[in-house]
DNA sequence: ATGCCGGGCGAAGCCCGA
C-alpha cells in the first residue's frame, strides 16, 4: 500500500490538483497538511467519490488536516495529546485497516516557529516533545505506524539548497535539529532517505524569487516509520509533478510504499 | 535577509506561511 503525505496549502484552492493527483497516482492513504477549512467544508464528497474513507481535523483559515484512506478508518485520534490549552488543528491519526496487518497512520502538521524569538518557537519546540511523547507510546504497542507530514524540519544539510542562507531559520537549527534528533532516535526511520541516497532532493519551493525554476528547496515533509512499518518498507519516493502544474501548492506529495 | 508569492478573509489591506 502507498501513504502519501502532501501540505496542500489550502484544499479550496487546491481541490482540482488534488483530485488529478488522487487519479493519477492512486494512493491507498493520504495524508493532508494546512487545509484551511473547518469540517464542514471540507470536500469529503469529492474524495469519497473517488474510492476513499474521509476523516477531518479542520480549522477555520489556518492549519487543518485530513486523512484519507481506501480502507475504513478506526479509532480516530483528534488533536496531539499532552496540552488540552492548545487549540490549533495540527493532528489526526486513525488506524488504517488492511487485509493483513493494520497500520497506524498520523497526519500532522508540525508548527513553523518563525520568529525564532516570538513564543511560536517555543511552541514548536514544546509541540515537538508532545509528539515525542505520543510516538514513545506508540512504540510500546510494537505495531506498525508511520508519522507522515509537513514537520517544519530540514534534517541535514543535504536537504536543503543553501544551508549557509537557512541555518538559524526555525526549520533549520540546533535546537530544532535536537528535537528531531530525539524523535528519530527512539527508533523511527525517514522512509525517503532510507530508499534515496542522493542529496538535494526537496519537497517544498518557494512561490517566490522563481524557487521552483532553480530548484531552491528544502525537504521537510516526511514519512516517519515505526520499526514495524519499516521492516514492510519496499520504496519511497518525492512526486515533484504537482508542484509543476499551474496553481500549484508550494508543497508536494511524498510517499512511501510498505507490503 | 526578506513577504518580491499566494491563500484567507472579506471586500482594502492585513495576517500568515517557510
Amino acid at each position: 500500500m502507498k501513504i502519501a503525505t502532501w501540505n496542500v496549502n489550502s484544499i479550496k484552492a487546491r481541490l482540482e490538483n488534488a483530485e488529478r493527483w488522487l487519479k493519477d497516482f492512486q494512493p491507498d492513504v493520504v495524508c493532508m497538511q494546512e487545509i484551511k477549512c473547518i469540517d464542514e467544508n471540507f470536500p469529503s464528497q469529492v474524495f469519497e467519490d473517488l474510492g476513499y474513507n474521509v476523516a477531518v481535523h479542520g480549522q477555520k483559515t489556518y492549519n487543518g488536516v485530513a486523512l484519507l484512506s481506501k480502507t475504513p478508518m478506526e479509532d480516530i485520534l483528534i488533536g496531539l495529546p499532552g496540552d488540552e490549552s492548545d487549540d490549533h488543528a495540527r493532528f489526526i491519526e486513525a488506524t488504517i485497516t488492511t487485509q493483513s496487518a493494520p497500520v497506524r497512520v498520523a497526519s500532522l502538521y508540525l508548527p513553523n516557529g518563525n520568529p525564532t524569538d516570538t513564543p511560536k518557537y517555543p511552541y514548536k519546540l514544546g509541540w515537538m516533545d508532545r509528539l515525542i511523547t505520543h510516538a514513545e507510546e506508540l512504540l510500546k504497542s510494537e505495531e506498525p505506524f508511520v508519522l507522515a507530514g509537513d514537520y517544519n524540519v530540514i534534517p541535514t544539510e543535504d536537504d536543503v539548497w543553501d544551508p549557509g542562507a537557512w541555518w538559524g531559520d526555525a526549520l533549520y537549527r540546533q535546537e530544532t535539529l535536537d528535537q528531531y534528533r530525539r524523535l528519530t532516535n527512539l527508533g523511527l526511520t525517514d522512509g525517503f532517505r532510507t530508499c534515496h541516497g542522493q542529496s538535494h532532493r526537496y519537497s517544498f519551493w518557494d512561490y517566490q524569487r522563481g524557487a521552483w525554476q532553480k530548484d531552491h528547496g528544502i525537504r521537510i515533509d516526511h514519512l516517519l516509520m515505526s520499526p514495524q512499518a519499516a521492516d514492510r518498507l519496499k520504496g519511497a519516493d518525492i512526486d515533484r509533478s504537482p508542484r509543476g502544474w499551474e496553481r500549484p501548492s508550494d508543497h508536494t506529495p511524498v510517499w512511501v510504499e510498505i507490503d
